[in-house]
DNA sequence: CTGAAAGCGCTTACAG
DNA sequence: CTGAAAGCGCTTACAG
């Protein structure tokens, strides 16, 4: 294991001052397109690479990008949500492709991540990703705000939220599956899914429900079951309900809409235990599009929130605002996925 | 959006010199514990963080790991192998619980990834993860090893592949599957996965199937379909073999064993769309033991890596290579999760 | 227990 | 187009 070696070293080699090697790696217009020739390929031949650390000392900047992942407060150690999996995987390919680094951090919402990364010169700015209380950290995201540092949150926009953040448009999604059933006929409806303010996504998805239900007179039959987002949840609800159908006597309806594709194979899972038929007795639609959602049986009719877009967009506008060009909120249309289990005819 | 503060600025605060805030704030035994509490009492009122880019560039090591992700050749550009992602968040909480940071990289087999992180002082040591054709980068790896990177790959450990490693045993995995299957009276058997050498994983499972077949005399009938680590190359490739039966009156097999289980979900998609049931007629298992897998119909029986125990041993390991301990390859067994696509009565 | 000083490896004004 | 010099903000021998 050789020494590494330093731009002295290549200085040294090509007849040239330390200066001029930076310049030269950085390809500055300034120096000499021979001399810049030579200092590179003595470079490429000492297998030399720019140390990071000195250079960001010296630039006072990282091109790393940190993002923040909370996870849902119910998912069990192991198991990461797939759609911020996708996420990630987005944000991770859009970094790359603008040059930056990518630290990945997963965080509790208590935890002193407001001011770990920027401040300490680590990353340029912070991607914060998560689902969850979003009003229980609205006090650190206006620290984060106070403080200057550069930083973009995944979620719909919303007046009451410092920062500027990218979202898919929740309430249109929950209007636009609600819609679908609608028009395919169905006409006593249920939502899975918290509807508080703990979870405002979900709440949104449930008001643009509400909405269609509305629009369409068919609100009052509503019914609606409080599940986060994991398949036990979606299990446990629906199970509720059919208990309740039994011993109350209280109709049983012939959509339901779930807040999210996790809760949705749960609903999956306890019909298939079950007389009822999906779709033909009851219709059920999740929303996110998680890679499962294909393959279930029936295939799960959902709302796809565009993850590739929704991580580029993340990650330029981020980039925008660490150099302190104006940006703005961002929110993306949600698009109705139509498979089997809404019983659309194909 | 106020300066940030150096230890200088706290040094004159505090009214003692810079190396003692230094010390202090590193918690060096050296300091007197009033001082100490005064400095680390100033330095949180003044929010300040210690400048990381300074700190690795004087300490010459940066407390960060590189994951460099090689993806599927195949996968499509949008998703990530769902196994792949476990893993990522299992490094991910083994890293930040190590108190290290983790940088995240996707990687074409074909890219200079091999010098790009350590050499620049980005991060400490590299943790390699993909399938695909390992033998497509053995000489980059090699390259690794001679320039006294710290790196730890993913896999099972290969005489033929320099480094160290942590993996799961693929062969025996293979093999106590299959044999799961025997015990359960299956006696005709196909293999849907590539066998070749670009896919030493496969192989190896393959391998430990055939050496169970073979012990139980059963290889005669054995079947083999080439296929990518996708839903849909295990649609066709079952596809392929339903047409075998029908023309050329090849017996149909009574249990599939799918090298993944993204391909085990296309083949009992394909089944689904036939008047075979699974299991009655045909077994179908899958190996990886991914998210979705318990919710298929019939819920997929397949093989486990425990991702958990694998992200924290690959984390530390290559920690203690950081520190130039000795490090071993580790191999851990694979574990048979029995549901109901393979029949057995529970 | 504390301080003055050196130095990690760069980038970039400044001078020519 | 090139070089000498300063300095980014720390940590850590060295001296006391």
């Amino acid at each position: 294991m050789k020494e590494k070696a330093t731009s002295f070293d290549i200085a040294h080699l090509a007849g040239v001052s330390q200066s001029t090697v930076s310049r030269a790696l950085n390809n500055s217009p300034l120096v000499n397109q021979e001399t810049r020739d030579r200092v590179q390929r003595i470079a490429r031949e000492l297998n030399y690479k720019v140390d990071k650390n000195a250079s960001n000392l010296r630039k006072q900047k990282s091109s790393t990008i940190a993002l923040l992942l909370f996870e849902d407060p119910t998912s069990d150690d192991s198991m990461i949500n797939p759609f911020f999996l996708a996420m990630l995987g987005s944000i991770t390919r859009a970094c790359a492709a603008a040059g930056y680094d990518l630290l990945v951090s997963f965080q509790n919402l208590e935890d002193d991540w407001h001011a770990e990364y920027e401040d300490s010169n680590k990353a340029d700015g912070i991607i914060l990703l998560g689902y969850g209380d979003y009003t229980d950290y609205r006090s650190k995201v206006a620290q984060l705000e106070s403080q200057g540092t550069h930083f973009v949150r995944w979620g719909a926009p919303d007046a009451a939220h410092p920062g500027v953040s990218v979202g898919c448009d929740n309430f249109q999604g929950g209007y636009s599956i609600t819609e679908h059933l609608i028009a395919l006929g169905r006409t006593r409806f249920a939502f899975i899914g918290d509807s508080g303010n703990k979870a405002p996504e979900f709440m949104a998805r449930f008001q643009g429900y509400n909405e269609a239900l509305t629009n369409h007179n068919l609100y009052e039959s509503s019914l609606q079951s409080d599940a986060v987002s994991t398949e036990e949840a979606g299990y446990d609800a629906i199970q509720g309900m059919l208990n309740d159908a039994n011993t109350n006597g209280t109709g049983l309806p012939d959509a339901i809409v779930c807040a999210s594709d996790l809760i949705a194979m749960g609903v999956l899972r306890a019909l298939r235990q079950t007389e009822l038929s999906v779709p033909d007795d009851i219709a059920v639609v999740g929303y996110d599009n998680i890679a499962v959602s294909a393959f279930t049986t029936p295939a799960l009719t959902t709302v796809q929130q565009n993850t590739k877009l929704a991580g580029e967009l993340l990650v330029s506008t981020l980039i925008k605002a660490i150099s302190n060009e104006t940006v703005e909120d961002f929110l993306m249309p949600a698009e109705v996925i139509i498979r089997h289990s809404c019983g659309a005819k194909r």
